[in-house]
DNA sequence: AAGTGGTCTAGACCACCAT
DNA sequence: TGGTGGTCTAGACCACTTA
């Protein structure tokens, strides 16, 4: 990184390539500021500065009087930082999966580019149904990169106890440090209608979720389709 | 503020006050930050914390060797922070506004609770319709609460060369902080249909939005419909 | 040249947690 | 008690804007 950038933008560089590289692992504490301070260079002052953005990011997470932490994707993590979908009336809930398909197959035009491979490269397609309290709620249909996510077979998808995102980075030391969804409203097919137990017109949300590691690195396109007769996609602007 | 708090969250609070009281007002550069270190008693370092998340919120700007201003409600502003409709390709554009409706009436259940004020207090009711590079995409049937809004008529509510958000913070000092939007999926009705020129069945986007100022007060509450064919909301999860 | 915000330092002291 | 992060200070120097 160029020496004119400043120095609590390059330790923060530093410290997302150390975590890229697995140096430091997820739910571990890195070393206490005082040492980083030392290890890079900087002042503690410095070094705050630089944990506070990856802090603000979801990438770090500080506890008091015990030390910060690479950010573990948990389920409590999942719905907090990544789960934008709410019961009309009462708390979030976490979903609950069911495995629908499972299988091999090769990129199309539309899935190469928001997973930035070619077209016809190998990839997984996956598709899940998601209830909410019991009620059939969300469809979606996984793309992933088949190199990223070697042996990954439907065995090993079902036989986790974490989410998808948790799977990823405990199998295979990927982790999704940010999504962009793009929400348009559709008509359900029959397919999607059957899953969600809707009948026909059935307008929904179509999302298209992508799904990036650090350096901006796809990992994961899915289309999913919300039943929102209970639920709602909940967004705030102008952050808090 | 309790004494407890730290020295920098008084001061942000203090900041707050001094904004919604209107001793700054919106465009205008604030004091420079070793004075305001020294009004309130803290050191450059604890101004800038406060000042930190104030601009993180969007609620002041900094700019080098400018100074430290009030957030005006311009259309660019209005379309970085509060706007997340964008084509299917290429860059937002910001939408012109067509007035379909205005009267006076009376806040109905949903609306009391959300603009938390009484079922029945005044309220005035706006339609507009939103078009796109020229096409129509959006429509909103807003809610003011009329008592934040005294004497605003049709023609004033047209007479504006800002947007909606501006009027209120340059005709009424009311500055829009945060909105949260509550998005589900519906059928367009026959006014809709007619006003996005749609054909049944038409699956549009169904946004319940509410919008705050200071202090979480809350000042406009609207449904907008959208047109999703050939734009998308798109939403950013795990912030950069 | 003067004033602004941006970066950085080298501490101090406090609050919290584990042992 | 020792280690951690949280707050706060009182500067220094740099980069940028305006006049």
């Amino acid at each position: 990184m160029a020496d004119r950038t400043p120095l609590y933008k390059r330790v923060k560089h530093e410290i997302v390539e150390a975590l890229r590289a697995g140096r430091w692992k997820h739910g571990q504490a890195i070393p206490g500021e005082s040492t980083l301070a030392t290890a890079f260079g900087a002042s503690i002052g410095t070094l705050r500065k630089a944990v506070d953005e990856l802090v603000a990011e979801n990438i770090l997470v500080r506890q008091h009087g015990r030390g910060t932490f690479v950010a573990s994707h948990t389920r409590d993590y999942m719905l907090n930082v990544f789960f934008a979908i709410a019961p009309r009336k009462g708390p979030k809930t976490f979903p609950e999966t069911e495995l629908v398909g499972f299988k091999r197959g090769r990129a199309d035009v539309s899935t190469a580019k928001r997973l930035q491979i070619p077209t016809g490269a190998p990839v997984l397609a996956i598709r899940t149904l998601l209830r909410l309290a019991g009620q059939r709620v969300i469809v979606d249909d996984i793309r992933l990169p088949a190199g990223l996510f070697p042996d990954l077979t439907e065995h090993a998808f079902l036989d986790r106890d974490t989410t998808v995102y948790g799977l990823y980075q405990m199998r295979y030391g990927i982790t999704v440090v940010r999504t962009v969804e793009e929400i348009g409203a559709a008509l359900a097919d029959a397919r999607t209608r059957a899953l969600l137990a809707l009948e026909p017109p059935a307008p929904v949300l179509r999302i298209e979720r992508t799904a990036y590691t650090y350096r901006d690195q796809p990992v994961d396109t899915r289309v999913r389709y919300v039943r929102t007769s209970q639920h709602r996609y909940v967004s705030v602007l102008g952050k808090r």
